[in-house]
DNA sequence: CTTGAAAAGAACTGCCT
DNA sequence: AGGCAGTTCTTTTCAAG
């Protein structure tokens, strides 16, 4: 986007910590307008700036206590093998999220459990027997803070 | 929360997705109406489930196109260095996500740069001058996919 | 749980500065 | 660009089955 003044970015901080905030409400607070407030943001979806809007899920409410992040290395890096560990990942529902890296580590996976035990049910099962699997490293979540980033 | 069936999931499945549909649409889909739709979803509020709703941001549409992944390790783990480095940690516009965790590394950071160029001043300047930091090890993003989780 | 309706509120549009 | 006024749509509450 080539016009991005102070006013957006106060927009995306606020919406970005609470999106459920009326058009009327944000703009009070920047004193702007409500329809003012609504163009903005109207234009920062076009701009593809915002992507969407996404539920924030409680997953120890869920009975889903332990979160861990595990560091994958493939023993085989051919493009099938890339393909290959990709689809058979993305069936394990306990995956929340799967990174294609560079670095020391080829993917990077957030996973959740109901428990440690249940964890390493998913750990033996489902992740060590995945195709091309090297080595695996696993960190456990204790905390996590998530930041509006250099906006 | 005790009650908690199918048709919770395929809303909770669906909100994550898009948040913005209308309860209407959403009951539509699910073989609801429009109110019991409502109901449920104010109900998995109240449980706590739904923790909030919150904008999906496009981080290269707004001209940060490199996102690194970070192992830190510390070299003194007393109390005071764990506050230490969360509170500087906290004060890097560039982080967006400070994730303290159990095992081989003590935190992970997921941080986001214009280029690489900028990537290294913020890991020069910034990170590698945290309080207490030892090892630090880097993955670079190459592709991301979110998936729905075991719901 | 449903349908239907009504009231409140928020989103959206057109016009004007 | 922004504001004002009005329209449309959604949310929210209620009544009744």
């Amino acid at each position: 986007m080539n016009v991005f003044d102070e006013t957006d970015r106060a927009i995306l901080l606020a919406l970005s910590k609470d999106a459920d905030q009326t058009t009327a409400q944000l703009g009070r607070k920047l004193g702007l307008s409500q329809p003012a407030t609504w163009r903005r943001i109207r234009a920062l979806k076009e701009a593809g700036i915002i992507a969407g809007e996404a539920l924030i899920l409680d997953a120890a409410a869920l009975g889903f206590g332990v979160t861990v992040f595990l560091g994958v290395k493939l023993s085989t890096k051919s493009r099938v093998s890339l393909e290959d560990f990709e689809r058979a990942v993305t069936a394990i529902p306990e995956v929340q999220t799967v990174e294609h890296v560079l670095g020391l580590y080829d993917y990077r996976l957030r996973v959740i459990a109901r428990d440690l035990a249940d964890f390493e049910r998913v750990l033996r099962r489902r992740i060590m027997t995945l195709p091309g699997v090297g080595d695996v490293e696993a960190n456990v979540l204790l905390s996590e803070e998530r930041r509006p980033g250099p906006l």
